[in-house]
DNA sequence: CTATTTACCTACTATGTCAATATGTTTTAT
DNA sequence: ATAAAACATATTGACATAGTAGGTAAATAG
């Protein structure tokens, strides 16, 4: 299952995309529209800044604003963003270390080809294709 | 992430077809070749029983064994029997209460399809194909 | 009929993650 | 100066994960 947070991270870039991207939007304004804690998406949206998903202005009229245009982001790196990674088993983890079973496992080959599948899937869907 | 129960589940089931379908494999046994807790392996073992996935028999000279040919398993249900589901969001899921973001959400499309690619992919594959 | 080997059963536990809350401080426009 | 916003740090309760511990019941070999 997908974390609250990845939901979540899409429906805020979803409600940016919606709000277009002329001036900043308030978090306050989103949670209101999404019915999320303010509090909990404060969370979400500096995980989104520091992957440079989206960008906060502070101060009055601040907000927080789309970096790029809407068919320029992929769900992929958006949920990688939340998630971590879309590995199914750790050791297909970029930084995974070597696992001793390696040479007599007989199952990596499925959970690779699993993995490119998903990668696939949710890298080649953009988020225009969700508004 | 797929959690340890399912990848040891498999390994266990890949275990007993290896072992072949004549005689009980003792979990034991099992848990020597595979390096994992034995205990552990019980608490597995009793969940793949549950499901009718394996057979226990007690007794000298028991252990358990496949209830099928490899060819029959599905990976689909093997996983399945153990994680529960394979909804990557809880709306998808069997039982499911009515969302009440139904009638707005974006997203729900994308999950579904994400769904069905899933349970095709781990569905469509066997037991017999990790041999 | 007894000892052994096995499955089977119930309970417990340590650790970590998830999904938030709580309480501020800093920045910026008015 | 004030208000509104992002930004920062810490804490919390509930739950899941990945096991352990300590037994009982069943079947077989001797």
């Amino acid at each position: 299952m997908f974390s609250t947070k990845s939901r979540y991270a899409l429906r805020i870039l979803i409600d940016l995309a919606q709000q277009g991207r002329d001036d900043p939007v308030p978090l306050k304004d989103i949670a209101e529209r999404q019915d999320i804690s303010k509090k909990y998406l404060e969370i979400i949206a500096k995980d989104l800044v520091k992957g440079g998903l989206i960008k906060g202005a502070s101060g009055k009229h601040g907000g927080y604003m789309l970096t790029r245009s809407p068919e320029e982001y992929s769900i992929g790196e958006i949920i990688e963003q939340m998630e971590g990674t879309f590995a199914p088993v750790a050791c297909l983890e970029d930084n995974a270390e070597e696992c001793p079973r390696a040479g007599v496992c007989r199952t990596i080959s499925m959970w690779t080809e699993f993995y490119e599948l998903e990668k696939n899937f949710f890298f080649g869907k953009k988020l225009s294709d969700l508004l």
